[in-house]
RNA sequence: GGCGCCAUCGUCUAUCGGCUAGGACACCGCCCUUUCAAGGCGGGAAGACGGGUUCGAUUCCCGUUGGCGCUACCA
């Protein structure tokens, strides 16, 4: 059943411009905009950015490229503008300012002039008591011309929040009620000063001023709601409709980090992901549409997409399973497409430039179409077109064979392939060339060998259609080379 | 340590009290076949444990255990 959704839906990713776009948070952001379209809301992107000694715009701008490359849109955010901005946090300091100050005028929140080492020394104390730490609250207690009087005199403080002790309990859309004892939170810090607000609270007024409708994110945030809610409620605010997805884990368990390899969405896809692949791998992890297909691209998952039917247990992130979406989406395309998307990476190694032919490029990528599992992949299976391996002459004995035999064969294919016209060196005319020495020497002992002289490899496409993508005089010369090896072992 | 969340094949998951526990990835075997890939067919592989509730529990409740997360003047 799903749930009835009332107001308007507001739903947002607000990633911080710390790092790379993060997997984890490419998969929230997909979560997010998935429920934004099936309930005809809006979808934001919303940068925050309090912790200006972390952030960096070239982040931001990796965040930016890494969404737009995985598929999403959204309908306000840094880039696109909208009627609730700004959407960095930077650029927001005035409003915060005044909750901030609001806060601190109800005495609902109070400077602490408490330094970082006896913060420590409270803490290090309450642990070997036995006492779950939080802060004391004890700047809570300074008078208020005293607190006048340190901050006119340059005293360094934070600015805290008075955290009401009592229980608290929401309603998780995923995993249902949620309770808490605001007891054990504590204190806790909302501000480096009234310049400089800290994440909770940013999250709480952002959030009411956006009209934020679900606040869609990982369940590592748990913990931040009922602060946030905390604020809310002091500050009149209504509250959203909170979702806590499970988090992606890596093969050891853990939430998923860089230490597990590539965690930003961009190294996927310079490796050679397909954006519709790893969306669909994402979407999947978590979360299944009711019926048993896989394969669904992103118009289709948003229009069956429901917040109620996600898992509540964390999903370890299966880069098999990633490879086989992969190897499926590379299949459905068409061998022009294909060649775009693989030509980068030719390119790269040097194995292709300008001079190049094209068609013969084309070729070889629809040949190895099958074989893909990544873009990347091309590389190392398309070599040989461009220049022969070095092999073990022993390679071109077939194991049912012997390498007298190979010898007379493969000098039987030289021969019949000899007499070709090169420009009518085509697929059906190769074949029927070597059909005479199939008649003779059989299947594996004629194609076998004739494959290892083209390839220098032991697994690869067809003898016949890498030979008509060679050419005539590469094959003769090829294979040439072959039956020279074999002739003087 | 404290608090919170979670618990079905190795992994992703289906099951919303009747189950010979279904599917997918991966793995293995067979077919196709000159090799590899793709494709087809088949196989092994799971309800953490202990109590309840019930005619009947994977499913509901409690406990235990385990895993993860949070525990910042980061987000």
């Amino acid at each position: 059943m799903e749930a009835v959704i009332p107001k308007p839906v507001r739903v947002r990713i607000a990633p911080s411009p710390t790092g790379f776009l993060h997997v984890g948070t490419a998969r929230t952001a997909l979560f997010n905009f998935l429920f934004a379209r099936k309930n005809g809301g809006v979808f934001i992107v919303r940068i925050e950015d309090t912790d200006t000694g972390r952030s960096e715009k070239r982040f931001e701008d990796n965040i930016i490229e890494g969404l737009t490359w995985l598929g999403l849109t959204w309908d306000e955010g840094p880039d696109t503008g909208g009627s609730y901005g700004p959407y960095r946090q930077s650029e927001r300091k005035d409003l915060y300012r005044t909750h901030l100050e609001s806060l601190l005028e109800r005495n609902l929140a109070y400077h602490c002039f408490c330094t970082k080492e006896d913060l420590e020394a409270q803490k290090n104390y309450m642990i070997a008591s036995g006492i779950p730490p939080k802060y004391s609250g004890q700047c809570g207690a300074l008078e208020k011309d005293d607190v006048a009087r340190r901050i006119t005199g340059g005293v360094p403080s934070v600015i805290r929040f008075k955290t009401p002790t009592r229980k608290l309990s929401f309603i998780d859309v995923i995993k249902g009620k949620i309770e808490v004892d605001t007891e054990l939170i504590g204190d806790f810090t909302i501000a480096k000063s009234v310049e400089e607000p800290l994440y909770n609270f940013t999250a709480a007024v952002d959030d009411e001023l956006m009209e934020i409708s679900h606040v869609i994110r990982g369940e590592d945030h748990i913990s931040n709601t009922p602060k946030q809610i905390l604020i809310q409620e002091a500050l009149g605010f209504h509250a959203p409709s909170y979702a806590h997805l499970p988090l992606i884990l890596g093969p050891d368990k853990s939430k998923l980090s860089k230490r597990h390899g590539a965690t930003s969405i961009l190294e996927y896809r310079d490796e050679g992901y397909l954006p519709e692949a790893l969306a669909n791998f994402l979407a999947l992890l978590g979360w299944h549409p009711g019926d048993e297909r896989e394969f669904y691209s992103l118009e289709e998952i948003s229009a069956q997409f429901d917040l109620s039917t996600i898992n509540k247990s964390n999903a370890v992130f299966n880069i098999q399973k990633l490879d086989w979406f992969n190897a499926h989406y590379i299949r459905q395309k068409s061998d022009d497409d294909l060649c775009v998307l693989c030509l980068p990476y030719l390119t790269k190694v040097g194995l292709v430039d300008a001079s190049t032919d094209t068609e013969k490029v084309k070729k070889i990528i629809a040949l190895e179409k099958d074989r893909l599992k990544k873009l990347s992949d091309i590389v190392p299976l398309s070599e040989f077109f461009f220049s022969l391996p070095e092999y073990e002459t022993e390679m071109l004995v077939w194991k049912k064979s012997d390498a007298a035999t190979v010898a007379k064969s493969l000098a039987a294919s030289y021969e019949a392939l000899a007499a070709l016209n090169a420009a009518s060196f085509t697929k059906e005319a190769i074949k029927s060339a070597l059909d005479t020495v199939v008649t003779e020497f059989g299947t594996g002992a004629t194609y076998w060998p004739v494959r290892v002289a083209l390839s220098g490899k032991d697994a690869s496409p067809g003898p016949v259609e890498i030979a008509e993508i060679l050419g005539k005089e590469e094959v003769i010369k090829r294979i040439h080379a072959g039956v020279t090896r074999l002739n003087i072992e």
